[in-house]
DNA sequence: CTGAAAGCGCTTACAG
DNA sequence: CTGAAAGCGCTTACAG
């Protein structure tokens, strides 16, 4: 009764292969492989048998070895800018739980707003030949786009809309939302209107632009209340730009955030500073984030579909994995005022 | 000047293999991948001589061939429970930090506090060999136990310790931190404490323990002013509940949430309904979220270490996937009050 | 300190 | 519809 002896060259991980499962069924293993991936024509009676001997076996596919064969992975990469913004934590959390359905496992990448970061994640994620890609907006560097595109992984842009051949996209004009919560201040009789934002990625910047065509519009643009901070956005800088704001152009009549944490942060500074809103000054902001339809006032803002852009977006990707082509290349997913008790 | 018929059985994937740099560098495979990895003694000019050649060539290792040879990935598996609990997302982006330095790539999985899908991702990660697993608390089901010992993967446990040997845990202790603030709120002469607590996880739980033996110990504990409510934490439950403790209780003259979040909402209700705090009720929270700071009044609050528990978390499990032995396997990091205007 | 051989567990590309 | 052979690009286990 003693143990075998060891073969010599043996190093086997003890898990079932796929070679096993063959010779249970009594088939060959690449009958095995097709029948489990659903592959091409199997006589149904063997997918059968495959299947339970499988089950019976407790088979579990290895990965590494499926993506060496067929160079081909089952995750996707999914590159966000920051985890500090509930915004896209919203996003990561709508497309991963959408991945994970289909089997796909999610590679989170966060690129600090940083073109050259991004640009690393991307060199360091490609190299595990991902099945997929999202990536955020459009601003990045040659190398990073050339990388995506000599690369042949599918790849979906979130957060904004571009119609161009060959380019995938969900999200929504921020220069559209900017432009429209303008005026929606300005219909309801504000006229002295300040931007105040941070960060200023661009999808910030865009919608800038949109309040600046709105007010100019409306001839009313004034230079003077634009206060762009580079910082990165929180509560407490929404509250000092609030602060200096309202220091430097005290006759503004209404302030429109680029983010709601921003705005919140401007709201809890005015009940500090007993300036009345909106009475003397209205606010709004942007994102709809949570807690802001707690805040005193409730805040007015505009409410992104981030979950939806996950969602959407893991599943145009999913079809640009499997070669279908998505019935439009850019999915333009809107936006929607939400006029609460600050404006 | 006719193209090159591809041989018959190509299917190379086009990129530099290990092979090509051992012959422009004139050695042999393996030495490159020693000399790479920097595993075992090499001669330090073939050394320098392969990492020349893999530079000229613009060498990049395949991690799908090295996982299936070497039956471990560079890829570490971090479960957490919410992704919309700020807590969880400082944690994930600290660990998710110092693990890309080290080269490994972070793999989320969230559980939504549900130990059966907690089993489930466990199941599903474990069979992509991860180098390692850091996954939250230890209320797990049996199986879930099981497959973590089994797989013989690396793990590290967080948020909350644990002395056991074998078992390694980068985190602190809850009950300590729900007593010590509960002992503060009665050392500042408050006497009807309550304790308003939401998703009831087993930290949550550990929280309130620890305000139960404050309470106990001081001779004034009433379980009447426990408000417990399995629902998800939020600013919107924590006005809710305030609101129907200050209806059912109205003598409470502190109370101290399991959550900022909740004491955030709980605030701004108090704001809105005219109750002045802490004149008339004291509230504390738990985390120090980001915004506690720039409520009215200021939250006081317990600041619990989470983004380090993110880096010490990586660092003990980088060491232990080294093989090394962590000096201590169970880090307890701390927690600290802060004391600010809403006591 | 270095290497020739084998093998990791799959899928591709042909052929029938 | 099914299969025998080769190969994906590395590392392990020996041997020297």
């Amino acid at each position: 009764m003693s143990a075998p002896t060891a073969p010599k060259r043996r190093r086997a991980t003890g898990r079932t292969t796929l070679a096993e499962v063959a010779q249970a069924a009594g088939v060959s293993p690449i009958t095995v492989s097709r029948a489990l991936r659903g592959e091409r024509a199997v006589a149904s009676e063997l997918v059968t048998r495959v299947r339970e001997a499988a089950e019976r076996l407790g088979y579990v596919p290895d990965p590494a070895a499926r993506a060496l064969a067929s160079s081909r992975s089952t995750q996707v990469a999914v590159l966000i800018p920051l985890l500090s913004n509930a915004l896209f934590v919203d996003l990561l959390d709508a497309a991963q739980r959408s991945l994970l359905e289909a089997g796909y496992q999610s590679l989170i990448g966060v690129t600090h707003y940083r073109p050259d970061e991004e640009e690393a994640l991307l060199r360091a994620y490609l190299m595990h030949r991902p099945a997929g890609l999202i990536v955020t907006g459009f601003d990045r560097t040659e190398a990073a786009r050339r990388l995506i595109a000599d690369s042949g992984v599918p790849c979906v842009h979130v957060m904004e809309t571009h119609a161009e051949p060959g380019v995938y996209s969900v999200g929504f004009s921020q220069s559209d939302a900017g432009r429209a919560m303008t005026q929606c201040l300005l219909a309801h009789g504000r006229q002295r209107i300040a931007f105040v934002a941070a960060q200023l990625d661009p999808r910030t910047l865009q919608r800038a632009s949109g309040y600046r065509q709105a007010m100019q519009l409306a001839g009313r643009h004034e230079p003077k209340r634009e206060l762009l901070s580079p910082r990165p956005s929180s509560m407490a800088l929404g509250a000092e730009l609030f602060e200096q704001l309202m220091r430097e152009q005290p006759d503004t009549d209404a302030i429109f955030f680029c983010n709601d944490d921003l705005a919140q942060g401007a709201l809890l500074a005015a009940l500090r500073l007993g300036i009345a809103v909106p009475a003397r000054v209205a606010v709004a902001g942007f994102n709809d984030l949570t807690g802001s339809d707690q805040m005193l006032p409730a805040l007015s803002t505009v409410r992104t579909p981030r979950a939806a852009i996950g969602r959407e977006a893991a599943r145009m990707l999913l079809g640009l994995i499997r070669g279908e082509q998505p019935a439009a290349p850019s999915l333009d997913l809107g936006y929607e005022l939400v006029l609460r008790q600050s404006l």
